[in-house]
DNA sequence: GTGGACGTGATTGTATACGATTCTGGATCA
DNA sequence: TGATCCAGAATCGTATACAATCACGTCCAC
């Protein structure tokens, strides 16, 4: 049914994913080392995959590269927050739109099995869950509009996001994320875009204030990085 | 002066950016099989590091892998193809309006400097090299407009635009793309942001139509490739 | 008590080795 | 003659081993 087709080795891919999910949903903090031989007894893989899992997070901006030193998730700057949101109003409005032209039957219930899931996630107090649906939704989105260069721009860009989230998120309900979400799947069903598009871009923006980026924020890090900046 | 700084492992990533270039200037054709034993005795390198290489490239998309079969370098379809350059509309034209207001002395210098490089290639008849510098001007704008996030990406969409016109290109000199580069950057320093943004979306467009982005184009492929699709 | 030098342990970078999978070429048989 | 099938070779995926680098704690001089 689903033994993977084209994709590269199962292996690190598979680790990768493993990481990469539990970064999304918070289980893993920014800036957490991630050490080679750990992560492979964890997975029961060798330094060889995980290395290279770690490499494909790397071209993700998930986790940091630091020669000689190791891997550690990656925690995005002010700047590079500002960044990944800009990058994201460019691109997914637009995509929106064409995913309300292009919508069908089951795409429709694709999306809304999306929110349901993050509704129980909310419910059972899974946050970090929700979250990753709630990015999973977006993913969603730009793949009906069935551009997949930049649906992977997008996916890492949703990815990121889920970082900056968990490093500069300033209280609020996670609420408010569904009721967008909901409002979206009304125009997308309805296959009006421009509605659909104009909705993303707020939902973008209330997104993006929703956010603390003002320099130095919550932690103080540590010294030496504060100061080799 | 430039003995590397924070970049990852520099044994692979050297590896990497040679083959980049290698295939950027069309030294490589699309479709031909990287051996991992083979470029790593050009290298003088091991296969660890040459995987680690391959797999950089092939996350900018550059180089298929496929599991236990190996590397390729990648044939964007006529899709991908399509994709890629609406990608690039959707981000490089404001990013260029970007680049116009904040355009130092500095930068026009640089800027001009690859134009002349390219120039000068193309007297050579190195006309690889000038395609090479003229993806590397596109990717200078971008980091002029200080948004290295979206700089990465329109770096991935050049270097698959080298591909695509590998494959696609009909014909026409290739000194258009010189002029169009030499109005952009009299808009650019001239601080015109909207002319600039202007003069790109009409350049990314005039690059897309000198393409043959018909289906089944130029190389009718292997039999059985043609019937797997 | 403070500051620096040095050695040890830990961790990463790279190479090599081995098992698994795929491709190639020729022999066999209808 | 043509297709099928089966070895052998080639190539990839993963594990392990060794070398290089870095972090950290101890010791010593001042």
């Amino acid at each position: 049914m689903a033994p993977k087709e084209k994709p590269a080795d199962t292996a690190s891919t598979h680790v990768a994913e493993a990481l990469a999910e539990a970064i999304h949903e918070h289980r893993i903090a920014p800036g957490t080392k991630l050490n080679e031989d750990e992560v492979g007894e964890v997975y029961g893989v060798s330094r060889t995959v995980v290395r290279a899992a770690l490499q494909q997070l790397a071209h993700m901006r998930l986790v940091e590269l630091k020669r000689n030193r190791g891997a550690f998730v990656a925690k995005p700057t002010v700047k590079e927050a500002r960044e990944v949101f800009e990058a994201r109003a460019m691109l997914e409005p637009t995509m929106t739109r064409y995913a309300a032209e292009r919508m069908t039957i089951e795409d429709i219930a694709i999306l809304q099995a999306h929110i349901d899931a993050e509704h129980a996630a909310l419910r059972a107090g899974e946050t970090g869950r929700a979250l990753q649906l709630s990015g999973q939704f977006h993913i969603e989105v730009a793949r009906i509009a069935n551009q997949v260069t930049i649906a992977e721009f997008i996916s890492q860009l949703v990815a990121r996001s889920s970082l900056i989230i968990a490093l500069y998120w300033q209280r609020r309900a996670a609420l408010c994320e569904s009721h967008a979400h909901h409002a979206l799947i009304k125009a997308l069903a309805a296959k009006d875009g421009p509605l659909a598009e104009e909705l993303m871009k707020n939902h973008l923006l209330d997104l993006l204030t929703s956010l603390d980026l003002r320099e130095q924020t919550s932690a103080p890090q540590s010294l030496s990085e504060a100061l080799k900046q």
